[in-house]
DNA sequence: TCTGGGGTCCTAGGACCC
DNA sequence: TCTGGGGTCCTAGGACCC
């Protein structure tokens, strides 16, 4: 199941007067950001996600673009997984993407269309299901057919559903992998089907079974029920200008770190290593990490850490683009031990 | 027209230990 | 004129996803 045009349908929901305009969910015009979510008005003029907000306004100046209700797109979230777990063994993927196992059911495309009607009804939002035997077909199938589309990969036609189309569309194939093969004259998923094992070898080594099992559709794994358990809290910020100014960086660092401690803190959580990232203007980026022996998670002990590694890769003066601040390591923390308080 | 913010997983190399 | 082999921990970067 995957919603369609999520954040800009949960705005919808608050503001019905945007129903039909070109609108986008992203960062706000004049400061530097991209678009989350577009209505399907707004894509029409060849506005997409991840695409910068400014260039999505050169290409259609009457789009209104406005920042994402965190609260309320969690809450819908919430509700559409309420949904969905009713239905079977749930694996939420995202706010807005989720397998369900309905394997054992006596009617999966009857009950698929029951779900997504329920989704609308309940919650007024509308979504798109893929239905087959695997997650890594369903996922193709849910975005087949948008909006409200529902597509049905029957068992054993796997690989001709795949054929035809781009192998980008496979979970796991990007940008790079993409070219890699297009250079193997591999553009469809039926290429990559029939191409000799011997070609990928060279460059994707023991990935290439992996690879072709994937545009055949072969995917065994089941749908994970376990709730997610995050390895990593982090934080980074552009800044609306770059900044050089000392006394500007320190704070912005010192502001991150009390987010990170905050957000650690909440979850009962603490960590062992600290990573600072840092962008420069002409948008290449570092890394730099640094473990303690301890278990850490107040804003002073992070933020020693964040300093230090920031005066070892940053001579002050030279411009910042972006500057961020992750934990991981994660253990439990003492406080976690004792009874937490609730209202 | 410059390119967000939240993550995961993988690789490769070095330090260190037995 | 040689200099193992396995394992763990740590660091940095990159590909990818939503």
């Amino acid at each position: 199941m995957d919603m369609d045009a999520f954040f800009v349908n949960v705005h919808l929901l608050e503001n019905p007067d945007d129903k039909g305009k070109p609108l986008a969910v992203g960062g706000k015009p004049g400061q530097r950001g991209v678009i989350a979510s577009a209505s399907y008005e707004a894509r029409e003029k060849g506005i997409r996600s991840a695409m910068a907000s400014s260039k999505a306004l050169k290409l259609c100046p009457e789009l209104k673009l406005v920042s994402s209700n965190r609260p309320m797109i969690r809450s819908c979230s919430t509700k559409v997984m309420d949904i969905l777990s009713r239905y079977g063994i749930l694996e939420r993927m995202s706010v807005d993407e989720a397998f369900v196992d309905i394997s054992s059911q006596v009617n999966p495309p009857a009950l698929v269309k029951t779900i997504l009607k329920r989704i609308k009804n309940e919650t007024k939002l509308p979504a798109s299901g893929g239905l087959s035997t695997s997650k890594l077909v369903s996922k193709i199938a849910s975005d087949f057919d948008k909006p409200e589309g529902l597509t049905v990969v029957l068992p054993e036609t796997e690989i001709k559903f795949l054929a035809p189309l781009e192998i980008q569309k496979i979970y796991g194939i990007g940008p790079k992998t993409a070219s890699l093969l297009n250079n193997l004259g591999v553009k469809i998923c039926s290429d990559l089907v029939s191409i000799d094992i011997q070609k990928l070898q060279p460059i994707f080594g023991q990935y290439s079974i992996r690879l072709k099992n994937k545009a055949k559709g072969i995917d065994d794994r089941p749908v994970d029920p376990s709730p997610w358990v995050a390895k990593q809290q982090g934080t980074e910020r552009t800044f609306e200008k770059d900044v050089s100014d000392p006394s500007v960086v320190e704070d912005a660092l010192q502001e991150l770190c009390e987010e990170v401690s905050d957000s650690i803190g909440q979850m009962g959580r603490s960590a062992r290593t600290v990573t600072i990232k840092l962008r420069w203007p002409d948008f290449s980026t570092i890394t730099r990490q640094r473990t303690v022996p301890g278990e850490i998670n107040r804003t002073k002990d992070i933020y020693k850490v964040a300093k230090s590694l920031l005066y070892e890769n940053w001579k002050s003066g030279k411009p910042i683009r972006l500057m961020g601040v992750s934990a991981s390591r994660l253990g439990v923390s003492d406080q976690q031990k004792l009874p937490l308080e609730f209202e």
